[in-house]
DNA sequence: GTTAAACTAGACAGATCTATCTACTCGTGG
DNA sequence: CCACGAGTAGATAGATCTGTCTAGTTTAAC
């Protein structure tokens, strides 16, 4: 589908920059803190040159952002999971939240989930939950390799997600990794008890 | 210490307007989403009377919204913990949070957690680590209560807090109360795991 | 090398945001 | 009754936000 136009190479890297500082202004702020003068700013690219690459503006920066972040995370994920049992991968994404708020010094959330809880517009909300439903469906997918039943492992997936969205949200609210270390511990738990 | 000066009635009642309208508005849109003009307005208060009641501004109305808010659900909480055993306390407040996405047709979320998620403040985020300190506390004493030793009980409340914020917010994204729906059953899952 | 399209650049317009300011009304104590 | 402070009211200022516009530069095809 996607019928690519191909575009230059400084094209490409324009559209970089700005999707960069977008993913990290989106987590650190929401949408309705994300600024396109910050994001340019940021990024060093002129404010004309966004509304030739997003012409849709705001609305189409975000969610291409949001999308591109949670492609990698899953990704990320997507892998994990093919290498180790579910307990380890997920103990590894926690891992991986941990460094994130660590390195960011509690400035950064889930550049999905920060934006999510605070958007009022239609295309972020499609494309978060598109994320949310590719991390899950991951998860579930290993979850019933492991014998689990497709009721039990989607739940399970579910809750795994929200735990982690949870856990980084309350982490940066307090400036600690805590909730995210007693969120893995948890989350382990949770991977074991419902074990078939 | 409060020393609260007393004030008019008249006056308790514009404060009251005005930390509700705050509190939905942050609960839908986080505190950068969430504009003075649109308070007094939904409020039906003028914006003056705004500045007199919150003399420093949005960063003092939004911190004591947050305040108010988490103080309602936290008793709420300590009487649930105080009047049945800790998995089903657990479970009614799951309850309570798909009713408020329901009844608001998932357009609020909760009313710490959103704003925390967004906020560059620091009182804000300050007043949000208050509230889930104390929901954690209430939820701790109660694990401790049932024989579990303090570092369990601490680590299964930050996650059941964690887990609840997650779920309101992907549960909001996805305009779906599945996602707590399987919280609630995950929360319930690991208080039954994490049992002595 | 020339030319057209793709891309970059920043000024500008209109809306909206927070905060302040002055004028007005209400309620209460003397 | 009246005077004074508490509270209400909305206009206004200055900053910031999104989106548009026009002009200039780079890239690639011929």
């Amino acid at each position: 589908m996607g019928a690519e136009r191909s575009r230059s190479r400084r094209a490409d890297a324009t559209r970089e920059r700005l999707l960069v500082a977008t993913e990290e202004l989106l987590a650190e702020r929401g949408s309705h803190g994300a600024g396109l003068n910050e994001v340019c700013a940021r990024s060093g690219v002129a404010y004309g040159s966004l509304y030739h690459q997003f012409p849709d503006g705001k609305s189409d920066l975000v969610a291409t952002s949001v999308r591109r972040s949670g492609a990698a995370i899953g990704e990320l994920l997507e892998v994990l999971l093919d290498q180790m049992p579910l307990a380890d991968a997920v103990t590894a994404m926690f891992a991986n939240g941990i460094s994130t708020v660590e390195r960011s010094a509690f400035a950064r959330g889930c550049p999905v989930g920060t934006p999510a809880a605070t958007g009022d517009d239609e295309a972020l909300r499609a494309a978060a939950t598109e994320v949310f439903v590719r991390w899950r469906k991951a998860i579930a997918k290993s979850a019933r390799r492991d014998g689990r039943n497709a009721r039990t492992a989607d739940d399970l997936a579910i809750a795994l997600v929200s735990l982690y969205e949870g856990a980084l949200l309350v982490a940066r609210t307090e400036r600690s990794t805590r909730p995210l270390r007693a969120a893995a511990w948890a989350a382990a738990a949770l991977v074991s008890a419902t074990a078939s």
